[in-house]
DNA sequence: CACTCCCTTGACAACGTTGTCAGGGACGCG
DNA sequence: CGCGTCCCTGACAACGTTGTCAAGGGAGTG
């Protein structure tokens, strides 16, 4: 019958500042002084409070922290990216998390995985954890429901894709640029007949790699052929069986620009099968492991999705630091990087009756 | 003069529910209620609250909720790991988020780098953060320190590798039996010299992955030979130098069980540059993208990073819902893929004088 | 009609912390 | 010696929410 000390019982749960207070011999204030190094406490008091804490493991309650702190900072940023297990976004993932670390932030992430529900969805979550800012690669149309889910004061940065309906800075690659180059690299190498690969242009990387595309073949004064132009390459054994057909059609391309990495490995897939590997030229968006190790080795326009990470959180920790200031533009610039699939030669014309 | 709304005054900042409860013209607690669907409230004071919840976006703080609720949960579990940007651990991450997300939980992660002063760094971030739970991929020797850290009823699940001193559920692969089957497989096409190259084998899975081989040569009964045991390569680029030494001495080994991802990239490259990359087997432990495509094609004990993550968080959260009981082991199976690399023959004994 | 019971609602305290303010004591200066 | 100033400390309220409890009112029962 006697009283069992239960789960909620008093004397359960981590010790408290009170606690620590208790044992120190000193008010609840002053112990918060002292975990906050405030300047004006007494050494004395200080040596006391330290060890009281050591002697309870006490530590701090940042979420109590939070709700009465004056500046509200949670100290966490939100990360909402297609997918934390693609190469590209976990890259990008680590650069955020470094900057963040280096001021004790920690980051929260997301999946959207192309799926414009789940972004909103993952918005709200956010906005009930009172993240201090929103690091975002959009999937939907239209941001503007950020407005009234954040509050005013809450900084967005658009990664990888521009925002819409929201204002917010934003840190793109050079997709344009870097598609347009591609095309002027295989046109360089004697290519005419170059076909562009890429996955669903709603997404707008996609269309913006294949608006580069046709930049390039415009300036090299090449009429585009539809026939060449394939979308909606949404995986890659979409994207194989696709280039598969692609060469069972008369006058195939002679270079293929693959828009997007899971294009480019379902075409190199495509290729082998085809035994055309080491005669149709292919230059690829973005890089991957191991892209020198293949035979041909494969060229491509790499992205640098580090420096994408590190610009955002940059921009973002600036915007919480208090900057204001209208919408900032950030291009991160691809590099065309010659590894051998993108500089080979058509066949001769005569070698084709 | 006239008072300037400033950034601290009562009209900004987002509304409670106290501003709900006017607008709708109930007590704040109906509209607690109505926010965590509790019955017995009548439909109309829930249409209400509904409506004045709608024109004021309000939504609810769930710092604030954690702080009073009796349960204390944050619903945030941490996932501490080796690189957010390594792709295995990516997959993992990946993973976990989606049991995670299942049940709204967030997951907070952070990189230990093989450092292990950071993994005590961000253990104490996540006490301070009062996550419900953590996954973890040890890095330093010992996890003892959890135990002031943690609150004895905050659950932890090992996973990728084993901790010490500090009790939890642990998922691991097979490592052991994994380097055992790769080892084997290289015997049973006709191999006696293999090689076992790894990183610094104070890391637990090099060193269960370096047992496993000399576990594999001990069953076929041959005897190991310390100039083919090479450890520490701890990057690509030295694995790949090691190599290439190795090759240059007398009696090389016919055959190299890599027991990681980088020395598996590292030692193709060297192979390449020495011209043996069509002679000379070479099993990889853990998958990558894109092996099939190389040439041979790389032969691997794969890992199931997926099923990895999958287990961890489901028995994390086996935990957090109150299972108690001794600590768990769950092991995660590999598979060996043969695609070429594992299954070329030694030069027979004449071809070398 | 009196009584009980249950459904519905709100007042109030409390979670662990920090902002505000006031008070006590030491010190300096006129 | 009187006064002001600065340093140090603690009491108290408040952050936004939920747990507890009590009270009002309607329905059901004897």
């Amino acid at each position: 019958m006697a009283p069992e000390r239960t789960s909620r019982g008093r004397g359960s749960g981590r010790p408290t500042m009170n606690d620590v207070a208790k044992i120190a011999g000193v008010s609840l204030k002053t112990v918060s002084r002292v975990v906050n190094n405030e300047e004006n406490v007494s050494p004395l008091l200080v040596a006391q409070v330290r060890s009281a804490i050591a002697i309870l493991n006490y530590s701090p309650d940042i979420g109590a922290s939070t709700l009465r702190r004056s500046d509200r900072r949670t100290e966490m940023i939100a990360l909402l990216l297609k997918d934390v297990g693609n190469p590209f976004f976990a890259t990008l993932h680590r650069a955020v998390d470094d900057e963040a670390r280096a001021r004790g932030v920690q980051v929260i992430t997301g999946n959207l995985d192309e799926c414009s529900n789940r972004e909103r969805e993952l918005a709200r979550a956010i906005t009930m954890r009172r993240a201090d800012g929103l690091i975002m690669a959009t999937v939907s149309e239209d941001q503007s429901y950020l407005a009234s889910e954040l509050r005013v004061d809450t900084p967005v940065v658009f990664v990888d894709r521009p925002g819409t309906g929201f204002p917010g800075d934003t840190v793109l690659a050079t997709n344009v640029l870097g598609a347009t180059e591609a095309t002027r690299h295989l046109a360089a190498h004697g290519h005419r007949r170059i076909a562009c690969l890429s996955d669903n242009v709603r997404i707008p990387t996609a269309r913006l790699r294949q608006d580069g595309y046709l930049a390039g073949l415009r300036e090299i004064g090449i009429e585009p052929d539809e026939r060449l132009i394939l979308t909606d390459l949404g995986s890659e054994a979409l994207a194989e069986s696709r280039v598969l057909e692609l060469f069972h059609r008369p006058d195939p391309p002679t270079a293929l620009f693959t828009a997007q990495n899971s294009v480019t490995a379902g075409t190199v897939r495509a290729l082998r099968r085809l035994g055309l590997h080491r005669t149709v030229a292919v230059v690829g968006f973005d890089d991957f492991p191991l892209a020198d190790l293949l035979e041909p080795a494969i060229t491509v326009i790499a992205q640098d999705p580090a420096a994408m990470g590190r610009t955002a959180a940059q921009a973002l920790f600036r915007r919480i630091d208090g900057h204001t200031g209208p919408p900032a533009e950030h291009w991160i610039p691809t590099t065309l990087i010659r590894r051998g699939s993108g500089e080979l030669r058509p066949a001769p014309e005569n070698a084709r009756p």
